[in-house]
DNA sequence: ATTGTAGTTCGTTAATTTACGAACAAATGT
DNA sequence: ACATTTGTTCGTAAATTAACGAACTACAAT
């Protein structure tokens, strides 16, 4: 009955942030140019502007992005050293 | 309004499955050894063994993992050809 | 025929996720 | 002051997820 280890829980909350194809696409959107605000993504996503503010929080709850504001608009980016802390997880994870 | 790419969607497909400590656990035996038996597994998490029939239900829905049927009990393995793919679109996706 | 083993499926419950529109907040522009 | 822009938060509803124990199925062994 070992318990799971904080590297397992890890992956799995990086890998629960991933898991829906709204947030792969801002991730790899933010991947490609580093930075963006939450109205670019409305415009080009079939959603609800609220629903998109959700997987945004979700994101941000996992670390994987951050907000920062620049009036009326909000800048959002890739949280670097969270995103790098995932690569590697994964990385090894999937033996790559 | 563009769509989300189908790719973006296999993407969040197999993360969702990755999205659980317990299937992370399962996966990294998986890569380890192989192949093993839902009663390994039983013994070593803490979980009751319904809801760890239901979890590999999910990464076998996922198509990561396959069982073949060794009366009585089931052997589980990677699903070699998928977890290719899902390595190949990871490591893609976090440009590795 | 009966028992034992291995694991799934069922029924249930609680929590979380996804989605929407409406209402709201903050700051800028008029 | 007031409207506009940008995005979040609220309230709600439907669907999915996670967990458990009990009941079940399939096969092997006695």
């Amino acid at each position: 009955m070992s318990e799971l280890k904080d590297k397992d829980k890890k992956i799995a909350r990086y890998a629960k942030a991933l898991g829906h194809p709204v947030r792969i696409y801002v991730l790899n959107l933010l991947s490609e140019q580093s930075c963006c605000y939450s109205g670019d993504l409305s415009e080009k996503l079939p959603i609800a502007k609220s629903t998109l503010s959700q997987h945004l929080k979700e994101l941000k709850d996992a670390g994987l992005i951050q907000g920062e504001i620049e009036s009326p608009k909000i800048k959002y980016c890739i949280n670097k050293q969270n995103w790098s802390e995932a690569q590697l997880l994964f990385k090894e994870f999937l033996n790559l």
